[in-house]
DNA sequence: ACATGTGAACTGCTTCACAGCG
DNA sequence: CGCTGTGAAGCAGTTCACATGT
């Protein structure tokens, strides 16, 4: 068995923390990659990842056979299945909603296009912004965006409003058929079943650290 | 028995969904504080956070008995006691790692002053940023990063800086003694058990979104 | 009657342990 | 012999269901 018996498509649902590894996992293999290595074993894997070997040999056993008994994993065929998988074999069109400090960040981030992200456009509804750049990105009127949508289906939108408008806006994208979003609006959204939503919330993620800092002994 | 009686100390450790769920429900108890509203069933809190009545109750129960039977919750009750318990009772003082976008857009976020993080100083290694500010917060040399913290006891660091030096500024971080990081560098850190580390990895979100539609059928 | 608090049942992720194969 | 791949066991988090208190 080799990489390309792996299902078509994946018949159990893929828990998030497996999916979460992978990704952890591609970026060692890519260091490795760079480094000319050829091969590396799960329990190698595991330690740069903080998880165990049969961690990691479960995790790819749910896409198919990727290693040789005694020796490892190929670091360059596993690096190229694991980008399959996490569907980084093509470009995705980005779109930002909310031309603010979060989204200039995101759009002059360079892992972004190094991974094949593509921010076509941004958004805004403040006319002072409308017409103006953001980090080199046009910033479009924001009632343009379902005709923008429908010519240029974006893949992903990327939201840094404010909180109170952001179930309203994803709802918008929504109906556009804008089918992944990624939420940095410190709100608890309500989607559509056929849509992905992550929500980056730093004000819970500073909470569980207060929470622990209050609670350690 | 009311709040007053939960332990003094959680005698179980508690998963993290639970601590990310705690946020969750009090966001929506001081927007309910806002309207005035007196009381709140788990049914409500569950149905505007995406879980169950037996969740909320659970989640809950691990700190004490908050509700009354047959009424349900005492909205400023309630909120004051989940404050409480996620540590935010208190003023805590955050220093920001790499002066760059990320950081201003952090700097400038109003979320963290409204719930008492206070940004007491940015940290930067380049020249040209050293003595200027971010968002009206000073930029300091990083050679002065550990004369200052033992001066100053910052509790939370957060790192915003390229990934290839993010493991070894923890280091730093660790050695100074603070005991609480938020990281934004796309790397997996290691860190000594006392200290509480959250990553926030874009890369990684926009993997879990691409993966999702790639999968999606 | 209504909604909480909680042991018991269940579900699903993780770890174990070893057969299988290079 | 070494390391993968994987059923079986273990464990943790969620859901159920109902006794309990107001």
């Amino acid at each position: 068995m080799n990489q390309f018996t792996s299902p078509a498509q994946p018949l159990k649902r893929i828990a998030e923390s497996t999916v979460r590894r992978l990704s952890i996992y591609l970026r060692f293999l890519e260091e490795f990659e760079g480094r000319g290595r050829a091969t590396v074993s799960s329990d190698e894997l595991a330690r740069r990842g903080g998880t165990t070997s049969a961690q990691v040999r479960k995790d790819l056993s749910v896409f198919g056979s990727f290693g040789k008994r005694g020796l490892g994993y190929s670091v360059p065929e596993l690096a190229t299945s694991l980008r399959e998988i996490l569907g980084l074999g093509r470009e995705w069109k980005v779109v930002i909603i909310g031309a603010g400090k979060i989204g200039a960040a995101l759009a002059q981030y360079h892992g972004f296009r190094e991974r094949g992200f593509v921010i076509v456009a941004a958004y805004d509804t403040n006319p002072e912004k409308i017409g103006g750049t953001l980090e080199g990105i046009a910033i479009r009127d924001m009632q343009s965006f379902e005709s923008d949508v429908t010519r240029e289906n974006p893949d992903i939108a990327v939201l840094t409003i404010p909180m109170h408008s952001a179930q309203e806006v994803l709802d918008r994208v929504a109906r556009a058929g804008i089918k992944a979003v990624l939420n940095f609006a410190p709100a608890q959204l309500h989607a559509p079943m056929d849509m992905a939503v992550k929500t980056v919330n730093m004000a819970m993620e500073l909470e569980g650290l207060t929470f622990a800092l209050t609670n350690a002994h």
